[in-house]
DNA sequence: GTAACTGCAAATTCTTTGCACATAT
DNA sequence: ATATGTGCAAAGAATTTGCAGTTAC
């Protein structure tokens, strides 16, 4: 079952409609080899469809998420999507100096999910790990002297690093 | 070295003033058992100070977060706040319906870890598990009918169930 | 004494919602 | 035909910021 079919299925069997809207949404992040946030997907269909609205976006981006075709991840104060791909772990490091962020892919995280689901009668829908720290290249440069630290933001953009005041 | 002066020294050496604000919020987070927001805090502390500004807890909470006293970690689109405990292990599990959040210890995510800095090049600072699902209770419940979906909020306040509209 | 910090109010940013119109079924 | 979904504008919630006055050093 290609993944394009796995939306459309999903939609239509589980009584939501599906709309022109819905799937742009879903494209997006098919095609997309990162997470995105509401406001990418936006900026992505925007340029061929004008109209298509960001409330119009989180609202696709509710519905996939609650058949869980697709999953969130936060970061700093935005929420970020992808598809949920079966048996693909994957996990977010965070650089808290410039920003950047590394996708990580591993299964590293299977046996600790076990664990949760048997001590502790918890029924994993969706796990999110997200490693904060220093990525190579900040590493180096720490050394020369700092120059701030950035609030979590996995694309870097507009938000200034923020100096201890 | 007691946590108490942890909190003390670090702020000290680092080159920040040890203000009455500071030591507020650190307490705070010390003295209780679980996570707290920024307006948990405020509100906690507001009792027997009432000029403390919400503001000021967050100035706060970014102060002791850069001195690695203390961790966010953001769940639906708050940020919670705890102590860094060195060796102890610390996630959350998020009831996607009911809206709890479970505190789990344990060292589940040291190999994970380790396998990220190792592979990695990425000096890790902070790490945080948060894991959505259904609790034991909500399971149960299921059963009969569910009754729509909670954003996930770790304390459960205010926000209604969202319904697949 | 002075740079750092706080309180307060206003601004920002991300996300949600009400409502009139449009559309998938 | 009609329940659902969309666009738009406005509201909400969490967090940040500018500034004048306060405080730790």
């Amino acid at each position: 079952m290609s993944p394009r079919a796995t939306a459309t299925e999903a939609l239509q069997s589980s009584g939501y409609r599906l709309t022109m809207q819905r799937q742009l949404v879903w494209d997006a992040l098919r095609q997309s080899k990162r997470h995105l946030s509401a406001e990418d997907i936006s900026a992505l269909l925007r340029k061929r469809h004008p109209r298509l609205n960001l409330a119009t976006v989180y609202r696709s981006l509710e519905v996939l998420e609650e058949l869980g075709l697709i999953k969130q991840t936060r970061i700093g104060d935005r929420g970020y999507y992808e598809l949920v791909q079966e048996g693909k772990d994957h996990y977010h490091l965070v650089c808290d100096r410039c920003g950047s962020t590394l996708h990580i892919e591993g299964d590293h995280m299977v046996p600790v999910l076990h664990h949760i689901t048997e001590d502790h009668d918890f029924m994993v829908s969706a796990a999110d790990l997200v490693v904060h720290g220093r990525c190579a290249k900040c590493q180096a440069k720490a050394a020369h002297g700092g120059e701030g630290r950035w609030k979590a933001r996995a694309d870097g953009t507009k938000r200034a690093p923020y100096r201890a005041q």
